[in-house]
RNA sequence: GUGGUCGUAGCUCAGCCGGUUAGAGCGUCAGAUUGUGGAUCUGAAGGUCGUGGGUUCGAUCCCCAUCUUCCACCCCA
């Protein structure tokens, strides 16, 4: 047979011990500051029910979920073109007869359907976090993968808005940890609703929201026009322009939408909503900046109250966190009214701005504090049982696996930064020390059994 | 899904107008040095030129397809 040259998927990525030091460090990290808030993990399977997933993430996620091909002949009892009379069906019609499951593209979903699922078994409002990766087929690029972790945290069950502040408390705490400095954007989506509302055209909410969305990158006369290409009336478009142009302090722009949403319920709602949650964030003394920004979207169209999105200052890279509220997620599971609020961070690109801005703490390593010297048969027996001490007490320990030249021993403990290496030969089992080589200075001391492992206790 | 881009040794990259046996640096391995790493010197190994077709007397080079990389759009973490 014919050597296959090795290869992964589009989009995925091998992680070697270096880079899972930096990866470990950013889940122990985030995961630390989500249980001093109170929140509890849990997971789910990697792959769900294809019905489970579709139709959650609107006609563009539904492209972008991985489905797999049943067990077994697939094609079994399913002929497209057995009889020639019959139209064969497109691919929308085909794939759920021949795949009935799909790996998970965000955590939210999977959670809805974890608490209705186990709603009698759930104290609310209920508290969790899940660290786990999370499959798109989009096409890749900077920062975007089709393997990635999202380290996410919700609470379900309550409507209260201090569950928003909890969050951007918690995205605080994440990026002051990590050394990045953010901005977090936060909207209401009600808000969204009262705009399209007040200029006329409700049902035109996703495609306002698309337009607006855009505006810092491709500027106000392309926003208008494609506005105008999604089918919005001159009037509308001309009504949305204080919006647009909407600039200055947080109460300025409360200000200019209270005038605009005068007469929408939901409008009023909105900016109740966002009054309350802004009062609340001037109290906490927050490290990084955080703002409301009316152009803020956010595509999945879950949402229904806050939503929020974290940008890293001094770096060009997609949001690094996002989420908000959404009323009503578990309602296609069954079980209707429960308010929920969550965020995701995005562990991959975290990881990217960390490397590029050089945060990584240099101590996240932790290689081998010892190695022992391996001379023969005989000595090796001998350090066997110095080595059993050691690890005894918790020191990462390893022995060279033969007697090689004490070179390339010596040379294998430089390359993995171990920073002691014990020798143990004829003379130091004849007089029961340890010869201990100390590989930053260079310089090497004998020693007995308990100074030896006492001054490797004080190193590592 | 749309548009563009990249692919030559483990890594970074040369390779002239299409022309003999595809090169360099770094790394690897061995030795100089049989109980002392990083330096130096000597030597060696390592290539389906991403893959598959095509054009040509002849293709790493030109054409087509495909895979992969990176980037933009869409969308998003």
């Amino acid at each position: 047979m014919a050597v296959q040259k090795p290869s992964i998927p589009k989009g995925t990525r091998d992680f070697k011990p270096t880079e899972m030091a930096g990866r470990n460090y950013i889940f122990n990290t985030i995961r630390s500051v989500f249980e001093v808030f109170g929140y509890l993990p849990i997971e789910t399977p990697a792959i769900e029910n294809l019905t489970t997933l579709t139709g959650k993430y609107g006609e563009e996620g539904d492209k972008l979920l991985f489905k797999i091909l049943n067990s077994g002949n697939f094609l079994d009892g399913i002929s497209p073109v057995a009889d020639p009379q019959l139209p064969i069906p497109g691919y929308r019609e085909l794939t759920p007869l021949i795949s009935e499951k799909g790996l998970r593209y965000d955590l939210t979903v999977p959670f809805a359907r974890f608490v209705v699922q186990h709603q009698n078994e759930l104290i609310f409002p209920f508290k969790r976090y899940q660290i786990q990766p999370v499959w798109r087929a989009d096409r890749p690029q900077k920062g975007r993968y089709r393997e990635f972790f999202q380290c996410d945290v919700d609470v379900v069950g309550s409507a209260s808005l201090l569950y928003e502040v909890e969050l951007i408390q918690i995205i605080d705490e994440v990026f002051s940890r990590f050394g990045i400095e953010t901005t977090t954007l936060f909207n209401n989506r009600k808000i969204l609703a009262g705009i399209a509302e007040a200029i006329g055209s409700p049902q035109s909410l996703t495609d306002i929201t698309v337009a607006i969305d855009k505006l810092d990158k491709v500027g106000l006369e392309k926003v208008c026009q494609e506005l105008k290409e999604r089918g919005l009336n001159d009037l509308a478009i001309r009504a949305l322009q204080p919006v647009l142009l909407m600039e200055g302090t947080i109460s300025d722009k409360i200000e200019t939408l209270e005038g605009l949403l005068k007469n929408s319920e939901t409008g009023k709602k909105g900016i109740e909503e966002l009054k309350h949650l802004c009062s609340l964030l001037k109290e906490m003394k927050l490290r990084n900046k955080w703002n409301f920004d009316v152009r803020l979207a956010r595509g999945l169209n879950y949402y229904t109250g806050t939503i929020i999105e974290v940008k890293a200052n001094d770096i060009a890279m997609g949001s690094i966190c996002g989420g908000g509220r959404y009323d009503d997620l578990t309602g296609i599971f069954g079980l209707p009214g429960v308010s929920g609020v969550g965020i995701s961070f995005g562990a991959d690109r975290i990881y990217d701005v960390m490397a590029e801005l050089n945060r990584f703490p240099e101590t996240i390593q932790q290689p081998t504090t010892v190695l022992f010297a391996n001379f023969g048969p005989e000595e090796e027996r001998f350090a066997l049982q110095v080595l059993a001490e050691v690890r005894k007490e918790g020191i990462p320990s390893e022995i060279y696996p033969d007697a090689s030249k004490l070179k390339k021993q010596l040379e294998y403990a430089s390359r993995k930064q171990i920073p002691f290496v014990a020798l143990i030969g004829k003379d130091e089992i004849e007089s029961g020390m340890v010869a201990v080589k100390d590989m930053n200075t260079g310089g090497q001391s004998l020693m007995g059994r308990e100074e030896f492992i006492s001054r490797l206790k004080n190193k590592s």
